[in-house]
DNA sequence: TATGAATGAGCGTTCATTCAT
DNA sequence: TATGAATGAACGCTCATTCAT
């Protein structure tokens, strides 16, 4: 439950870093790119990088599980809206919004939703129950189908995320794309 | 435009033998496997890919346009269906199933849908157009909503085909994440 | 049987030395020298290196599995020699004096006396083979104990080698060691 | 040649679990295994390690020498033994087998024999001296050939205990082998 | 003095690409 | 034209050593 290790002050930050760093890198030029740009993005050592993530593949994982923090916080944040409705498809938009920005929110996401081991019963828990709050008031208030539940509202959100990231250029692409692919998700569609 | 050099049949027939093992293997292992198993899969040797293909890249964009020849045929091949709606959908739910078992058929069109320059504007131009006649029929027919454009319904084909990859092993959450995805190209009843 | 692959001319000269190479490379710095100086020394690329011998490991057990030949076609060398008894003890001297320059000579004879499964049963065979051949004529003709065998004269042969191996620069010591540990091998006249 | 500094009772008390955690691990692994697992066995920091022995190959270096000193120790108690001649071969058969279980020790041995420098003067006369007085005393006995001097014995006893290592799982042919290789420096051979 | 985080050279290995056969 | 051996840059990772705390 607490964190195993209470590391150095300095380790923290270098840590800290790190993980930003990888997270930059990775959504500039996917996850293919070297630890070693990653090293210097945070201006340490590649030594230092392994130090904190044992392996690149750990540290994919670090900047995932990061991210999905993120998602249920914010998601968390909109949860008690006077609006359930809106707030609802408010942060759906927010969040498409941000994997434009940050590449590999869908993917995160996606691997959260299959309910991936390493992903961490915790991180995976809260992500899922922020979401089921959210979707469970906006049903409550008839904003949202009532057969709709929560993994597939996952996938949809994964799908729009991903839709999204090559129509970054034309705004008004994006807006008419997002809007199509939640639109299924009001009632009034038989 | 035309085919540069009328290659000789020989080695036209290994031109096809590669880019089939290309397709299989990059659907197998992701576009990270080696040109040399490429090579082996075709039963070449790896110089014969790279006469063929000058680059990696090369031979990934040529499977990539052939998946676009592929989705057009079949588009065309719905075109004149009875019932323009159901084949309108009916399209839309194989495509995405294939994308299931071919793994970067959403890559190949998130690519055409960019209109990148690399794909030709032949085979962009065919798999608009087929689309183009599906949605319109439909659209006539009452079954979509007539402000859909093809542009969008591309990026929601991209999005569905992506959100459901991570899938497969759950037949009815599939199910429940396709229509769901789809459900907001209908008109809606308000 | 046969060579699993008949190498093309030029392959087969760039196996041969790189084998070399790593032998006299092993044999100068061990076998921690890093594969790039076996490289340099075969005059070759490092791929070159690690298409022959698709691992570090593999090399030096190639190294080894050589040296083990040389030793059988020795051995066979002195078999038919007239006076078996000179003959044998002609041979472990010239062995031992030969490991002297070699570095790996006792490494690779143990791990045959110990059969190694990697050695192949083949070479393995040929060893204990050729040994067992000159050892037994020479118990015939009565110049060595009628009780020892083959593995343990292996065993003594390893330690004579390793022995000597630190003695290289002192001729006279290092003959008196040899003659003392093959001493034991001569029937006691008590 | 007294120790330089008059360590505090901690710091020794360090450098002493250091030793010994460095000779445990190197017997397990070889030389090839790490300061930081060594530092781990010892229950310090690795920047102890590092103060104690400035470097790797010190470090080593500082195992080897314990070995010797416990080579003379071991040496010395034999000595007034009743019977000179068992007492010279049963030491030789204890130490060979002590070597089965502690990696290194014909490692050390053969540098004590080779007189390198930096075993330091002290320790390597004490083992010559300790084990010249045993075979001193075995030859006065008649048990041991007159022209035996100890660096020969010592190659000897390096080669034995070297030959020996790879056999400890057949209690039989290690027993015959170390017969064998110390039948030569008994007298009854012509 | 002890700690352990940081460093970066170096290693084994892979793979796209070139080129002699 | 087809082959596959050769090449070497680049990668993930390890570890002896240094140094701030």
């Amino acid at each position: 439950m607490a964190e195993a290790k209470p590391l150095r002050a300095d380790a923290r930050r270098n840590r800290a870093r790190v993980l930003e760093a990888a997270e930059a890198v990775f959504a500039a030029k996917g996850t293919g790119a070297s630890t070693e740009e990653v090293a210097k993005a945070a201006g340490v050592g590649i030594g230092t990088v392994f130090r904190h993530f044992s392996t690149k593949e750990a540290l994919r994982q670090a900047v995932l599980v990061e991210r999905m923090r993120e998602f249920a916080e914010e998601a968390a944040r909109w949860a008690d809206a006077e609006d359930p409705g809106s707030a609802f498809f408010a942060f759906l938009d927010h969040w498409v919004e941000m994997g434009t920005a940050k590449y590999a929110y869908s993917e995160a996401l996606a691997e959260a939703g299959a309910e991936v081991s390493w992903l961490g019963a915790e991180v995976g828990a809260q992500v899922r129950q922020a979401l089921g709050a959210l979707l469970g008031r906006a049903q409550d208030a008839g904003a949202v189908r009532g057969d709709v539940e929560v993994p597939e509202l996952i996938a949809v959100l994964v799908g729009a995320s991903y839709a999204v990231k090559h129509l970054d250029a034309d705004t008004a692409l994006r807006r008419r794309t997002v809007d199509l692919m939640f639109a299924g998700l009001r009632p009034s569609h038989g």
